[in-house]
DNA sequence: CCAATTTTGTCATTTAAATTTCAATTTGAC
DNA sequence: GTCAAATTGAAATTTAAATGACAAAATTGG
């Protein structure tokens, strides 16, 4: 057997082998750490190839089989750290040392994710989830930099529900959630320092007519408990050069899944539905359009 | 199951166990790293015992056999008490061992970060961030719910420097970010499964011109090799009924911040003066607007 | 030392992983 | 479009790993 390292072996079928290669060659690639846990039946599952086909990429590869592949990679990486826990501690050693203020934003990072789930279990929590599961009008909210995050959340909630829609100050004023005739409408703001003076206006009319609205801010909104009927609190403080709002993100997709656990299983038929129609009008890699298809 | 780890189990029965345990114990421990390239039949063979008695070693551990006590080893943050606070770390004890499903979505996305501050410190990323701190023109794409995510970078980064824009699919064309007279344009896209056939033929054509594309996308990406510089490939799978994208939102702020501290302190100048025209039109919570206060 | 108990290994069985064969599909050249 | 070559997946087979039943060996307390 040559002298090549298993990664460079991959890299030179990410670009040239065939779609299989090119897909098991990607997968193995970036979960190079993981692959260790991994058998070749479990990768062809997770990236929708047969299990043959992983055991002929390793031959080609010039491994007998899947279980050779790893051995190699076992003397082949051999300096660098292998556990998750190993890795982390690296990291740390490194920060101990004077050498990384990025470990430390790591473990403030980590923090903030336990600190999330934390909040996936509290009762504020389950009521938010039924009231976006169930309500008949849910309006997302959040400006500046915020307003990518409100629009990457209303997106995914609505591949589970109808009527969910992003507030936009295009028009100059807040009518269509405001004066929504509807009386079961909920409110969605993002909102994290400095805080814009249009999240404070809309939450405080949107109380002002009945309708609840759930925060999603951080530690330092103090105009938020008055307003807001739930309002979970984020971290933002990662040993950035300024706060770093990403993990309204995490907390978003938390409960997007709570979300869908409160919907129950028929929500794949419109979860279905809606990426047919996304095929059938811009269409996926690898496919035709649909329009194409029939033709 | 309990809230120690693997180590910590085996430690314990270094000195308290029969002849057999310990010799098992103490092997395991000395080989840890080396644990996940092994089976149950491999270790017995190597340390002369036979394999049910490792078996049962791993039962007596806690484990249902060798595959959980590894399955453990890969998800095990390695119980440095510097991580986490006490009582954060009693929360995901708690997780671990109670709601198995949402603990184990935590260490996913743990082990995900981990991967996010390592990318950070690899010679791709340095590149990308010097294209985005110096190229004269970046434009950012994403599409389904990858819209948010783009817009959220894109909008962080206009604090940073000038001439970033949002590619917009809204005229049915990419003129503004393709036909770009400037030669010094960089491309970033943010893509997860299912791709849109958008983001790969923008990709292409992008290529085709020579602007360079950073791809910010999943492990099951098989054609962002040919077509990217740098593919930063992040976790999507959390336990989630769907994969989750939001560590996007992670990587995309380590990578502002990055950039940030490319562009050096001089970029506070700009960052405050977009801050003080937001100041100006919208207004933040607490202060008049700059119009009010002249009058 | 002996008997009760625990621990361990042998062998058969079950379960999971890898491999082979072969047919279906896809790809690429013309 | 058509055909040959290459690629891939389904099903069956082989091989390896894990487990269970039980007997042999070791340990413990007297």
């Amino acid at each position: 057997m040559s002298t090549k390292t298993v990664k460079q072996r991959l890299n030179d079928y990410v670009m040239a082998g065939s779609k299989a290669e090119r897909r098991i060659a990607t997968f193995m690639l970036a979960s190079i750490a993981e692959l260790p846990f991994d058998t070749a039946a479990s990768i062809s599952k997770r990236i929708g190839v047969s299990e043959p086909t992983v055991g002929r990429f390793c031959r080609s590869l010039g491994y007998q089989n899947f279980k050779a592949l790893k051995e190699d990679l076992q003397h082949d990486i051999g300096g660098g750290p292998w556990l998750l826990g190993d890795r982390l501690k690296e990291f740390h050693d490194r920060t101990k040392s004077g050498d990384g203020e990025q470990g430390r934003g790591l473990e403030l990072e980590i923090a903030s994710l336990v600190r999330i789930y934390e909040l996936a279990r509290t009762e504020h929590w389950a009521r938010a989830v039924k009231k976006l599961a169930r309500y008949r009008q849910i309006f997302v909210a959040g400006f500046q930099t915020e307003r990518g995050l409100a629009q990457y959340f209303a997106n995914q909630l609505q591949y589970l529900r109808p009527n969910v829609h992003l507030v936009d100050i295009a028009g100059g004023n807040f009518s269509e959630a405001l004066l929504n005739e509807e009386k079961s409408t909920a409110l969605v703001i993002f909102e994290a320092r400095r805080y814009s003076r249009l999240s404070e206006l809309l939450a405080k009319n949107a109380k002002s007519r009945g309708i609840p609205l759930t925060l999603i801010t951080d530690a330092y909104c103090d105009w938020g408990h008055d307003l807001a009927d739930e309002m979970f609190v984020v971290r933002t403080e990662f040993n950035m050069f300024w706060d770093s709002t990403a993990h309204m993100a995490n907390l978003a997709n938390l409960l997007i899944n709570s979300v869908f656990k409160e919907l129950g299983p028929h929500v794949e038929q419109r979860l279905n539905a809606v990426t047919r129609l996304h095929g059938d009008f811009i269409g996926y890699v690898g496919e035709s359009t649909r329009q194409d298809a029939k033709s």
